[in-house]
DNA sequence: TATAGCGCTATACTCTTGTATAGCGGTTAC
DNA sequence: GTAACCGCTATACAAGAGTATAGCGCTATA
């Protein structure tokens, strides 16, 4: 096998490379960060406009995730004193940065559904599973 | 906002590239994904090599992981028919691929660190909580 | 006055993940 | 025979993530 290169340390399952991998896990972790980042990418919203491009999700949800994603330095919320008060969410550089890491990771899977499904097509189980 | 690719069908929470990122989600998801896959980055594992390569893994939960993790086509388990039977895990091509969006996501979760830690040296809660 | 929109919060529940602990059938080592 | 290693599985429980539903204080509109 080739050199591991940063991911040495993964092994002992501590070191700072698996805490990254971790960080940027959690940052993207649940079932609506995603959505909600996804959409944040198109440039700032305000929360209904969040709750209505986003099929199903919940006022409850959709405060906690954006709070979450808030103190972990990956959206902004900024309050407008006009009237009503406006709220705007916005992806802080760290949060748009993440178009990288995403792009990285479609690409992987694609190119794995591409393998596995070549490999396998009873398909009863399986792809229908990973992204239901 | 610069060109956002392959990523623009995100903000309907469909389409394929979606389906792509949260495949690549699933694969990782978990609290024992990432210490198992690391640890086969270094070559096939019996399943008590891995049980004591990562820390307070239950064989319940190994087992779980392995078989999530085969059913997905990221490792193979092989037996073979020695006296007592040998059970050994291996990273496919899929799975050993990972490396590369583990390394971007290293490097996502490193820079994301210094930018925040520099931002916010209260600290109180946040990056604390992230990697916990 | 009543209705609707904004940006949420509260309460209660379910459903999924993960933990703790025990044990099985087989084999070798003492 | 009994203790220990291998590769697991079974059962029961606890904690966290997500859902469903309601409502709050505010303002603009009819």
């Amino acid at each position: 096998m080739s050199r591991l290169s940063k991911l040495e340390q993964v092994k002992n399952c501590s070191g700072e490379f698996v805490l990254a991998v971790n960080d940027t896990m959690n940052v993207l972790n649940g079932k609506w960060k995603l959505p909600i980042i996804g959409s944040l990418l198109y440039g700032k919203k305000r929360f209904k406009e969040l709750e209505r491009e986003i099929p199903k999700i919940t006022p409850r949800m959709l405060s906690k995730e954006l709070k979450d994603l808030e103190v972990n330095g990956i959206v902004t919320r900024t309050v407008y004193a006009s009237i009503p008060v406006t709220v705007e969410y916005e992806l802080t550089k760290s949060g748009n940065s993440l178009k990288t890491v995403l792009e990285v990771m479609v690409e992987w899977g694609l190119q794995h559904r591409k393998r596995f499904i070549g490999k396998k097509e009873k398909a009863g189980k399986n792809l229908m599973e990973i992204s239901h």
